[in-house]
DNA sequence: CGCGAGCTTGACGTTGTTCAACTAGAGTGG
DNA sequence: CCACTCTAGTTGAACAACGTCAAGCTCGCG
């Protein structure tokens, strides 16, 4: 990692947070004032699971996954993946001075460090801003109530169909997209191992369901797909 | 269930939510008069998946349960249980007006249900009160975040032994309780089946690391229940 | 007293993991 | 430029974990 030569001035980011679009002019020089703008490479671990949590972390550019740790080495699990405007570290604002999880990048990425104290003045002082923290809050419960429930009640193919179901629609936001993760990721995404990934995906490949054009995924038969994500 | 005939207003409330605390008397008042308070029996449904959310749900008195329908009957998700003094249903707030999941009674239980559109005021006008439903809301995100990982990287009898750790700290609040549960529940919570949590329990017994007595659960040996959760 | 709900146990089948071996491509250094 | 290594992907076969089926048991309740 290696802070950045051009620090952006927040109010001039196009990459904004809808929730900054809610502070005042001045409040957001306060968030340009307290953060530090750095550049990461690929692979690279951003926050660490079990470290103090003295910053939140914006994405202005790039991809990362947010992922738990198992004590045994290789068998993480992935929560979610993240890509510009996104804010993570939300829930040791308040909740948690320790990170519950940890954040590596997956593409180059450039992230602003803001302090989670000037966070907390800004919440008290703002409460549109509070709102859309909030709301944010709950999208990331909803969404592990989800997979929760994917993880835990579907088996292989529906965990793969719904993974790939999500991606589309939440991450990429396109029927065809480079899937950046690789099998073993998207394994630790969905709770399996590597070799069940493979297998699934490969059948829904022969089925004609997906398409991989050398890590381009196109969804083919988008019906047909979303019945296997919910009958498990 | 029915409308209970003695409602409390809800500066009198001895249930009272921290939450609430933060809020100054005629705000409390407001809340009080736009509220109704209900008592249920044992099993009833209190929000149904799917429903519109209108309500918050808070509970005076009682115990429910937290869970995700699946569409084959019977294979339910709990995601949580809650008891005198939660507040339910924040989730539906703003970023969704339906429930994600459905809440039913366990015991007998006391629940006031308060208007979406007045708590929504109160974030509004009361900035402490927003960052006390942030922080109910990170815990909620924190608590899926580990339920996820214990679900999918443990097998069964860590998966057993993280709940009744989970039940005894963050539940009951004691290394002897009442299990209110059935094991069809217990098994719910941990995504297993009934006739896997019996054994894993029985197992349990067998070690003398708990004991069961009628339904009240006491942690003989917690060292080595603390050991197996962790192990997987 | 009979019924149903919850609990329990063993035998068996299925799902998904692990192990091992092989391939292809990307990056490195002599 | 070529051997070398490393990572990612792939496949088959053996194996373990867990779910399902079936049957019986106990207890509280009408």
């Amino acid at each position: 990692m290696s802070k950045s030569n051009t620090t952006t001035i927040c109010s001039m980011c196009e990459s904004m947070s809808s929730c900054f679009q809610q502070l005042k002019f001045e409040q957001l020089e306060n968030i340009s004032q307290n953060k530090v703008q750095i550049k990461f490479n690929k692979k690279e671990i951003v926050a660490k699971q079990g470290s103090f949590a003295t910053h939140i972390i914006f994405i202005k550019k790039g991809f990362v996954k947010l992922y738990i740790e198992s004590a045994s080495q290789d068998k993480n699990l992935i929560i979610n993946f993240f890509s510009k405007g996104s804010l993570i570290g939300l829930s040791s604002l308040f909740e948690s001075n320790t990170y519950q999880y940890s954040v590596a990048t997956m593409l180059p990425s450039e992230l602003c460090l803001i302090e989670v104290s000037e966070i907390k003045k800004l919440v008290v002082k703002n409460s549109e801003f509070a709102i859309s923290l909030l709301k944010r809050s709950h999208k990331s419960t909803i969404h592990a109530y989800n997979q929760m429930f994917n993880l835990t009640q579907k088996q292989l193919l529906g965990r793969i169909s719904s993974a790939f179901i999500y991606l589309s629609e939440s991450v990429f936001e396109s029927d065809k997209f480079e899937l950046i993760l690789t099998r073993n990721e998207l394994a630790n995404f969905t709770a399996m191992s590597t070799m069940s990934a493979v297998r699934a995906i490969n059948d829904l490949k022969k089925q004609e369901i997906i398409s991989d054009n050398n890590g381009i995924i196109e969804i083919l038969n988008k019906e047909v797909l979303v019945k296997i994500s919910k009958f498990g």
